[in-house]
RNA sequence: GGCCCGUUGGUGAAGUGGUUUAACACAUAGCCCUCUCAAGGCUACAUUCAUGGGUCCGAAUCCCAUACGGGUCACCA
């Protein structure tokens, strides 16, 4: 009996080799240094804004290097798998931009590197093992929960370093005739790696952010196929699709940086060369006096469907990403203003090794409001639109019916050379400019704040005086705020701040005062963009109507 | 507990032995401008790089120890 006995036994319908997938998938045609890179998700039901990160800077390096961006549904754990998942990752990067070169979504493929969902590809991952059973660097493994859990104790009694390894590893053993007939008397078992590493040996291993780090080699027989659907362990899959789809660097949170040693030994075990890896830092946030890792469950922002419902620019998300993958970003932005994030050269090295990088949702709207300011009015329009479509169609059906208007009204201080910064995402932008609605302006509930003056009659004398005796629609800017002055000199306010400042007992107020009234009594708010401008947007009857409100 | 990674301001951080009196950006505060707000302009904001020791003429930068934070040790990825 020997090796190959067992691996057909195990696998007595893999009837290909190594050689027939390695020619299946040759190199890639690419030029030199171009680099492949991969978004590698499970399937879990959601979008991690983490995993997003990572994804920004796949797509990022292949694009910087001609290279390849490439999805691979990392599904081998049937037992989380949700089903929408899938067109959640697919739609999250439409969304962003940032679809794929190669991906298989709704039986497409594109690529010819696939097939790109791990669970179709268990022939591949089968006739890799049955080599590594075949050359006995892998076995049969029959103990069962309680028994790991009996060695953990054990472990833990003697302060041993927990694991299944060396003398623990107690299938690692077994002659080939006691594992077939274990085999063939139904026993459940999982496959092994058998691990030739040495716990006190050390070795380099460069990871592009961290540089030259010394880890010990390992000697865990880690699990590489799982008993019930025989479906390979991220370890594996790792190295055969790695491999086989030629990825070039691979981009992967630094949980992975502790699993290096068993990687590295696993492509040593096929004789190949691994990957380049970029481990990247956590995407963390503030608790209390600490930091923690961004939970799905507890920090809503973890998710990228966050943003979404928010309705942030999509670009604004990214850049606000890039600045935390490179801070020098910002200043390469600046310096290269026509330029998009994917023409800027990211390099790992610069990239923050703390602990973890805090993502900062005020930097984010920052960010945002300067892109926002830079649309033109029509496409925030369209923008808002789609937004609001989905998320507040109130809203979205009155600014479909007063489209003109809407466009208007979202161009107030845009055509500038420095626009108006106040919309930081859409769901912001209805509660800044809901009063210039009268179905919203009349049925809402209102308090009117108008500021330092108070007294009931002389706001009605203002507001009166104003619209009965100067205000013109008709008006330039110029002349629509020299009537303001004259109607604060008519009724004893000062139309020059300098005369106020110097002498305020001498007026009643300061023109500052009167057009702060005049501006609430129209949009109950104090803090509103150019009034002139909003006034001109609302016809004279209807300005009438909010008066009478007075 | 073993192993690994990390520790510069309120935040992201630049910085790899002297050009650092520690960049830039966000946030915060003040002033200016001003019909409001936003924007913009100006100014302030780490005498110090977790702590202690060492090497050196010179250290945030190199070495050692300690402390603290994080990761990992699953038939999860």
């Amino acid at each position: 009996m020997t090796n190959k006995d067992l691996a057909n036994v195990i696998f007595p319908d893999i009837d290909k080799d190594i050689k027939y997938y390695e020619d299946m998938y040759p190199n890639r045609d690419l030029k030199e240094g171009a680099k492949v890179t991969r978004f590698a998700p499970s399937p879990t039901g959601f979008m991690h804004l983490g995993g997003f990160f990572q994804a920004i800077i796949d797509k990022v390096l292949a694009h910087n290097s001609n290279g390849v961006f490439y999805l691979r549904n990392e599904d081998t754990d049937q037992k989380r798998e949700v089903k929408e998942a899938v067109d959640l990752i697919m739609k999250t990067l439409e969304d962003y931009d940032i679809v794929p070169d190669e991906y298989e979504y709704n039986d497409k493929v594109v690529g010819n590197y696939g097939p790109y969902i791990q669970s179709k590809r268990k022939e591949i991952y089968h006739t890799f093992i049955k080599h590594l059973i075949e050359i006995g660097r892998a076995y049969p493994c029959f103990c069962t929960k309680e028994e790991l859990d009996l060695m953990r104790q054990k472990q833990e009694k003697y302060k041993a370093r927990l694991g299944y390894y060396g003398r623990y590893a107690k299938c690692r053993n077994l002659s080939i005739e006691e594992q077939i007939e274990r085999i063939k008397n139904g026993e459940e078992y999982v496959i092994r790696f058998k691990s030739l590493g040495d716990n006190e040996k050390r070795f380099f291993f460069d990871d592009l952010v961290r540089g030259t780090l010394n880890l010990p080699e390992n000697d865990m027989d880690i699990i590489i196929m799982k008993s019930n659907d025989k479906l390979p362990t991220y370890h594996f899959a790792h190295f055969v699709d790695d491999y086989l789809m030629h990825t070039t660097h691979v981009v992967r949170g630094e949980e992975w940086l502790s699993s290096v040693p068993v990687h590295i030994e696993l492509f040593k075990a096929f004789g190949v060369k691994p990957p380049k890896y970029i481990h990247t830092p956590l995407i963390v946030k503030r608790d209390g006096n600490g930091v923690r890792k961004l939970s799905k469950r507890k920090d809503p922002e973890a998710t990228m469907s966050y943003y979404k419902e928010l309705g942030y620019p999509a670009i604004a998300v990214i850049e606000s990403l890039m600045t935390i993958i490179n801070s020098n970003y910002e200043e390469w932005h600046t310096a290269n203003p026509d330029k998009t994030y994917l023409d800027f050269t990211y390099s790992p090295k610069k990239m923050s090794a703390t602990g973890g990088a805090l993502y900062d949702l005020e930097k984010l709207n920052n960010i945002s409001k300067n892109i926002i300011s830079k649309f033109k009015a029509d496409y925030l329009y369209d923008e808002l639109s789609k937004w609001s479509k989905v998320y507040d169609s109130e809203f979205y059906e009155l600014i479909t019916k007063y489209k003109d208007y809407t466009i208007n009204i979202l161009n107030i201080e845009r055509e500038q050379k420095k626009p108006r910064k106040d919309y930081e995402n859409y769901s912001s932008i209805k509660g800044l400019i809901w009063y210039m609605y009268d179905e919203l302006f009349f049925n809402e509930e209102k308090s009117y704040d108008f500021g330092t003056i108070n007294d009931k009659e002389e706001i009605k004398l203002i507001v009166n005086t104003y619209f009965d005796k100067f205000y013109n629609k008709e008006d330039d800017k110029e002349t629509w705020f020299n009537k303001m002055k004259e109607l604060c000199d008519s009724l004893g306010y000062a139309s020059n701040m300098k005369e106020y400042k110097e002498n305020p007992d001498k007026f009643k107020g300061n023109v500052a005062d009167v057009s702060t009234v005049i501006r609430v009594a129209i949009t109950t708010s104090s803090q509103t963009p150019d009034l002139y401008e909003i006034l001109k947007l609302i016809d004279n009857d209807r300005i009438a109507k909010r008066i009478e409100l007075l």
